[in-house]
Order: structure tokens, then C-alpha cells, then sequence
RNA sequence: GCGAUAGUAGCUCAGUGGUAGAGCCCCAGAUUGUGGUUCUGGUUGUCGCGGGUUCAAACCCCGUCUAUCGCCCCA
């Protein structure tokens, strides 16, 4: 008899959450739940499973690739969504006659993709999605980042570990225009641009070589990648730049919402996807360690993409693979394993029922009680209890169920105080 | 999809052809009423998986899976 030998590790890319992953992720997820009501987004949610035309329509066909994609036994072509932004415009576009605009929305989505991992990235992550839609007031970039910051926050990261970047693509587009480069050549200089950090200059200018640049073109290019201030872009930009009246409102907001500590106006910042048309941002750790924490910006074309009405929109993505992991590189892990709740124990089976009476007072008082299941000795409960996440412990024995009380142990402090055993109060 | 490196106890790792090891953790006892100290004893094991070479493989060879890093791409 062999049976055939399974592997216990999960499908590539995948996640599985024991419960001690799961503290970790909840402490993220409760951030960014908390941050988002209290900025006044409303939840939403929607199915895991997408029509792969949907997903199709926004990228272009060899996204495909990257998608977990299959047909149903009817022949649909579905695929797992690989973000929520398609499915949040199927939804808004839907019931567009009967919405009231604005809306903010967020959700916490689960998305795949297929494809190679490094760190801080799998095949399958959640999204804090936040978005607002049919506002085209700055206040709503305000909103959003605001928000962003508030779960940062609640999760216990300080100003010092993060910076978010901020450029506004309009921005780009005037100083290209501006520089003779037209429209059809913005992709591939914003491409250029987006690599300053990572490649050298000479790739840089051999790609926008490539792209069939006059040598003057890439000149100015790279005078853009120079480019270290607001100030700096403004002189190039001009007095009339809306662009850079947008960014410096964008500023002085900031400084109201308190957040201006945390932002850089950074040209190099571009969000590689097409759709973004203003204001766009990414949050970074200081160190610049890791991935991108979070990204976003202003894609007014949201709609129209799918066939709805022309929307104004900004929206923010925040993964939680990268900010578990600078979660765990920043902080200790005090924060993470707050204690919580009442282990209760017993020493022999005469106990059992003083002890199930106390658990359930004590669970009627909305306490969360672990209650053992047998009979442990003095010892061997306290070293579990030590172990266990519970806050306090019980531990009942013979002299205790005569007394008529126990003692109530903070398992942090090891102070102990007196609990009546009997009474139901 | 390509390249590099790695995988041995719950964890960190040593072992480079000849009886699988150390530290920490865990368990039991000292201690039939109290978990961070001390002492004594004990288990740590699909050596990632599968095949090959060999008298003999954790070690060499091939394949494969997984992870990390780089390329690519993005969230």
C-alpha cells in the first residue's frame, strides 16, 4: 500500500495563514477597515471570479498571460481578478443613473496574478482598495491620501519609515509637449523616466534612442530627470502651468490634513499603467528596501473604459505583502501580539463544572474564554497559558471551588486578584 | 519565461562518500497549587521530493518542487 506522497506546501505563490499569520494580518487589515470608515468610505464587495473580457478590455490581450484565466463548462472565459479596479467600474457603471455621485468606496479584495515572485510579491495578495468617484476636486486626492496615512498610522509606523511621492502626469505631458515630443512618445519616455534608480542613464538613453528620439529630445529628457523640486518644475513648466497650480494646492492641502511630512514631490514617479491622467502617487519605505507600499492617482478615463459615462476618479492600492514585511522589519513585535482574553484551567475532574460555569459568566460579559478541555496540572496550564495569546488566566482547583473563589492571574504582570467562583452576577 | 544561490530537528545552522550533530525550543522529573531562574533526564529527523552512480549518498550526477536574489513585469 503506497499512498501517493502529497506535498504540504501550498501551490506557488500561494498563502496559507496560521493562526499566528493570521494576528499579523488582522492587525493590517483592522488599519486599514478602521482608516477607511473613519474617512467615511463605504464598504463594498464583489465576486473573486471576473469575466476575462472585463479584465481584457482595460490592458490589452497579452495581460491574459498574467491572469489566472479557465472556461466554465458552459465555455465562459473567467478568470480570477487580478484587481479590483475593472470590477469597481462594471459596478459603478451598472448603476450609474441610480448612484449618488461622489461615492467613496473600499474593499478588501483578494487578487491573483500570474506570475514570477520576488519579495514582496506572490501570485495571490489582498488589496485595500479606496476610491472616490465623480469628483474631480483635489480634495478627493486629500481624502484618499489622508486616509492612507491614518492606517500607516494604526498600524504603528511613524512618519520617519515612509515617504509617499507625488507627480502629477499632466505635469509630464506638458514638459514633453513642450520639449517638441509628441503624444505618441510619452509612453515610452514615461517608461525611461520610471527606471531612473535602477538602470543607468546610458540604458536609459539607449531605450529612448530606440524609441527613434532626436538626440535634442532626449536632451530635454533628461533635464526632466533632473528635475529634484516643485520649484524646479515650475520654472520649466511656466506661471500658467495647471499642473503645477494643481500640485501646490495639493501641497498646501496637505499641510492642513497634517501629512505634509510625509510627501515628496518626486518627478519620477509615474505609475507605469496608461490609464492614470493626473495627480499619481506611491508611498515608499525611507530606506527604499522595499516595493512600493501603496500607489495610486487620478484615472478620469475609468468609465468610458467600459463604456460608462465620463467619470472623474482617484483610487489607491495597498497590498499587504509589502507592508507585512516592513511591519516586521520596522517594529518589534509588542504591537503585534496583544493579549486578549481569559484562558481558564482546572486541576482535576472534580473542577470541571466549576470551571465551565465560571467560562460561561465570564463569556456572558462578552470576555473571550479559552476553557480547557481536560484536567492539567498547576504547571503545564500556566506554561500553556504563557504561551497562548490570552490575557489573564484561572486556574481552579479543590481549595478554590471550597473558598468559593480563584485568583484571576494577569499573565504579562503575574498579578493576581480574587474572582468569585459561584455567583453568576 | 531566463539566470544564480539555497533547502538537514519546531527555529538558527554544522556536517562535502563511511553509525545524522550542536545551540535554542519542546517534554518529563526535582516540585499532587502557579509559566521568564536553576539542576537532571528525554524526543528531536519523509537530510525538500524522485531517480541514477557506488560495497556504501545528507554529500557526487540527472530531473523536479519550493524559497531568495537579479532580468522581465507590475499590484
Amino acid at each position: 500500500m503506497n499512498k501517493p506522497k502529497t506535498s504540504f506546501a501550498p501551490p506557488r505563490g500561494m498563502r496559507d495563514f496560521y493562526p499566528a499569520d493570521m494576528r499579523q494580518r488582522n492587525l493590517v487589515f483592522d488599519a486599514w477597515r478602521g482608516a477607511a470608515l473613519a474617512y467615511g468610505f463605504e464598504p463594498y464587495d464583489a465576486c473573486v471570479v471576473e469575466s476575462l473580457d472585463l479584465l481584457q478590455r482595460k490592458s490589452g490581450e497579452e495581460v491574459a498571460e498574467q491572469i489566472y484565466h479557465f472556461e466554465d463548462k458552459s465555455g465562459r472565459r473567467l478568470a480570477l481578478r487580478p484587481e479590483m479596479t475593472p470590477t469597481l467600474a462594471r459596478m459603478i457603471a451598472a448603476r450609474q443613473g441610480a448612484l449618488k455621485f461622489p461615492l467613496k468606496w473600499f474593499t478588501l479584495a483578494q487578487c491573483f496574478r500570474y506570475e514570477r515572485m520576488t519579495r514582496g510579491r506572490k501570485r495571490e495578495h489582498y488589496q485595500w482598495n479606496l476610491d472616490i468617484v465623480g469628483e474631480a476636486a483635489l480634495s478627493a486626492e486629500l481624502e484618499i491620501l489622508a486616509a492612507a496615512v491614518a492606517a500607516l498610522k494604526a498600524m504603528g509606523l511613524t512618519d520617519k519609515i515612509y515617504n509617499i511621492h507625488v507627480n502629477n502626469r499632466a505635469l509630464l505631458a506638458e514638459l514633453l509637449a513642450k520639449s517638441g515630443i509628441s503624444e505618441n512618445h510619452h509612453a515610452a519616455v514615461f517608461l525611461a523616466l520610471d527606471k531612473r534608480g535602477k538602470t543607468g542613464d546610458d540604458e536609459i538613453k539607449a531605450l529612448l534612442e530606440k524609441e527613434g528620439l532626436p538626440a535634442q529630445a532626449i536632451t530635454e529628457t533628461f533635464n526632466l530627470l533632473a528635475v529634484e523640486s516643485l520649484e524646479q518644475a515650475a520654472e520649466l513648466a511656466g506661471p500658467e502651468s495647471p499642473a503645477i497650480a494643481a500640485l501646490k494646492e495639493l501641497f498646501e492641502l496637505a499641510e492642513i490634513y497634517g501629512i505634509s511630512a510625509n510627501l515628496r514631490f518626486d518627478i519620477s514617479v509615474i505609475r507605469g499603467l496608461a490609464y492614470y491622467t493626473g495627480i499619481v502617487f506611491e508611498a515608499f519605505d525611507a530606506k527604499r528596501q522595499f516595493r512600493a507600499i501603496f500607489g495610486g492617482g487620478r484615472y478620469d478615463n475609468l468609465l468610458t473604459a467600459v463604456g460608462g459615462a465620463p467619470t472623474p476618479a482617484v483610487g489607491l492600492g495597498f497590498g499587504d505583502v509589502v507592508i507585512m514585511e516592513i511591519i516586521n522589519e520596522y517594529q518589534s513585535a509588542t504591537e503585534a501580539d496583544k493579549r486578549n482574553g481569559v484562558i481558564v484551567g482546572y486541576m482535576f475532574p472534580e473542577q470541571r463544572c466549576s470551571a465551565m460555569r465560571l467560562a460561561d459568566s465570564l463569556r456572558s460579559q462578552r470576555c473571550n474564554v479559552d476553557l480547557m478541555l481536560t484536567a492539567l496540572k498547576p504547571k503545564q496550564f500556566f506554561t500553556r497559558a504563557g504561551n497562548s495569546s490570552a490575557a489573564e488566566a484561572v486556574f481552579i482547583g479543590p481549595d478554590d471551588v471550597e473558598r468559593g473563589f480563584a485568583y484571576r492571574k494577569d499573565l504579562a504582570t503575574r498579578h493576581q486578584r480574587e474572582i468569585a467562583l459561584s455567583g453568576r452576577t
